[in-house]
DNA sequence: GATTAGCACTCAAAAGCGTCGAGTGCTAAC
DNA sequence: GTTAGCACTCGACGCTTTTGAGTGCTAATC
């Protein structure tokens, strides 16, 4: 398993040209550029031995040679120069997580593009709130409009979630403060998915005054347990098409429409040991359509016990140097921001 | 300006056959699948003069012939077959606008994939609050975890932003109530954009107690205007890919590129008068990246003032037919929730 | 006078074909 | 163990030919 220092360096070679490239790389590419007092001769020897150990395949019989996912494997696992970023790029990065990380609105999506358009992948986003914290920590209802009231519900893990309601009549903001204080001390520590059952109990079947409120409530309380997924943004999808990979439109189409699938996507971020960053290469992606792509991940807890898991998703043959420095430095901002919060 | 009715008809045949085939079209296919009583050499005398009154292109001598943008203009002006909708398709449209509608996280997104699955165009949804109205009508403070607080703030239009406050240290939810009842007082009318002003004016030079609440909200409010657009989602991106103008990769990223950014997702749906729906053909959708599309915008004004903008974008050789059908029925099943709800 | 049949002409796309060159594998010499 | 040399492979490129759908024009027909 262990290659000998020679075959390791020519291996080496290969992977970091065809990374470049995407071309199948031959014998004398590699005598040339890389190792230059080896003739093409021996390094196709060296390949020959490599193809045999499975760390390449070729395409055809006269075409160069192109790195195995098992190489790949080892390239990132023992290879992987560390790539420093340059001044700016490291500022970027702050610049994304400073201050503005406070508005809820769309932080998944502001990060998404940042990423991608650094990178030139394309990023997915998610935020998720461990589920077992779906529960109940304050609730309020704020007045909007004539008659309409926006039922806000915190949970403990920091999440919120709203639904306007229609009250069908006015009421006055302190009545509603009232509603929302008493109702706020006996349902908290509810899971959110009871919620809806206990208010219509207490609703009862009086139809007037605060039994209104509370049954209008109920009906716009989630029913189902709640995902516990907060936000999901994708962004720089159309990096992808620059990637010889995918002029083939239908290749491209495919791997469109997975980022389009809620559900895959997340799937595709969720295979992943926390605060940790993962490599996945071809297959162990976990999907079919990804087969031919390499995910990395990287996941972040936050201050407030989400997790945040960005993902970056491009070909095999993907800038693992590259994409491994801008996590960590993410992963080094957010930690610096967390630290500036205590203070 | 007006064809005789024997030009008219071929042409609606040229078009529609184009719509679906996206061939050129030439003489023979329509004197056999449409006009069947007159032999191509009539219809070949027909189309040549339809080329030179500007109604269709030749992309070569000996190809057929392509609708231009005029021919396309008075298809939709003049030539539109309504054509209705399946009773499963008009069923699904109601029920993306039941009561769902109401919960607040991603109407926009939901709308837009229901859309572009439907009429495999992709669908932009975009809503806005008008900009007048972008004024403080309620403020609140909710406790989310400890020492943190979601602060809401509501506009006349219903619009609701929302940031985290870091406030150092813990307060009494009932105190926070009587901040929020405070200040929304005072500040009520004042536009967002003279909020951080106001509020840094009343937390003065005190860092304690209120005035440190006071000072932690003028921070996280927003300094600029904000703009006026509350919610935006692209769905169905993919389904360009399946076009054959498409199939040029470069073609498609360029339009992807346009969907990815916000600013002219916003001035594709903008330039459209409120409450109609507008067909905007090539040149006409205002962009030079857009100047082979088509796009269809609907607005809808919701009954909380806010406008709701759907636009499906795709080639100029749009199935216009179907598209404002869909459309038609969004907005009907739109005033049927509007209805109900006065109830 | 409108319609049609017939024919010459055009042109893109597809198919066929030789050439080129980057690449391999093998063998024999160093 | 390394390298030079050589025969062989095969896709990419460029060229020509063929094909076929389409046009425009003219002369005959209704």
């Amino acid at each position: 398993m262990d290659l000998i220092d020679r075959k390791y360096r020519i291996l080496q070679a290969i992977i970091d040209d065809y990374i470049l490239t995407a071309l199948p790389v031959g014998s004398r590419t590699i005598s040339r550029k890389y190792e230059q007092k080896l003739s093409s001769a021996t390094i196709r020897n060296e390949m020959s031995d490599l193809e045999e150990l499975g760390y390449l395949d070729s395409p055809h019989t006269s075409a160069g040679r192109v790195p195995s996912n098992k190489a790949y494997r080892l390239y990132v696992d023992q290879m992987l120069r560390p790539m420093p970023l340059s001044v700016e790029e490291t500022a970027f990065i702050n610049r994304c997580f400073d201050r503005r990380m406070h508005q809820v609105e769309d932080v998944s999506m502001r990060i998404a593009k940042a990423l991608s358009s650094m990178t030139h992948y394309t990023t997915a986003v998610m935020t998720r709130a461990p589920r077992n914290e779906q529960v109940l920590s304050h609730l309020q209802l704020v007045p909007v409009a004539d008659r309409r009231v926006l039922m806000i519900l915190v949970t403990k893990s920091g999440t919120v979630k709203q639904s306007i309601l229609d009250l069908g009549a006015n009421v006055a903001p302190d009545e509603l403060y009232t509603v929302s204080r008493i109702l706020s001390q006996q349902l908290e520590g509810l899971r959110l998915s009871e919620l809806a059952g206990e208010l219509m109990r207490l609703s009862g079947k009086n139809e007037t005054g605060i039994h209104a409120i509370v049954r209008a409530m109920a009906e716009q309380t989630p029913q189902q347990e709640q995902s516990d997924i907060v936000a999901l943004a994708v962004g720089g999808r159309s990096n992808l098409l620059s990637f010889p990979e995918y002029s083939d439109v239908d290749k491209a189409k495919a791997l469109l429409s997975v980022l389009e699938t809620r559900e895959k996507v997340v799937s595709l971020l969720s295979q992943h040991g926390e605060m940790e960053i993962s490599v996945r290469i071809g297959p162990e992606t976990g999907l079919e359509e990804t087969k031919d792509c390499s995910i990395v991940t990287a996941s972040y807890r936050l201050s407030d016990g989400r997790v945040n898991t960005i993902g970056l998703i491009g070909p095999t043959r993907m800038q693992y140097g590259k994409v491994l420095s801008v996590l960590g430095q993410v992963g080094k901002s957010l930690d610096m921001m967390l630290e500036d919060q205590k203070d």
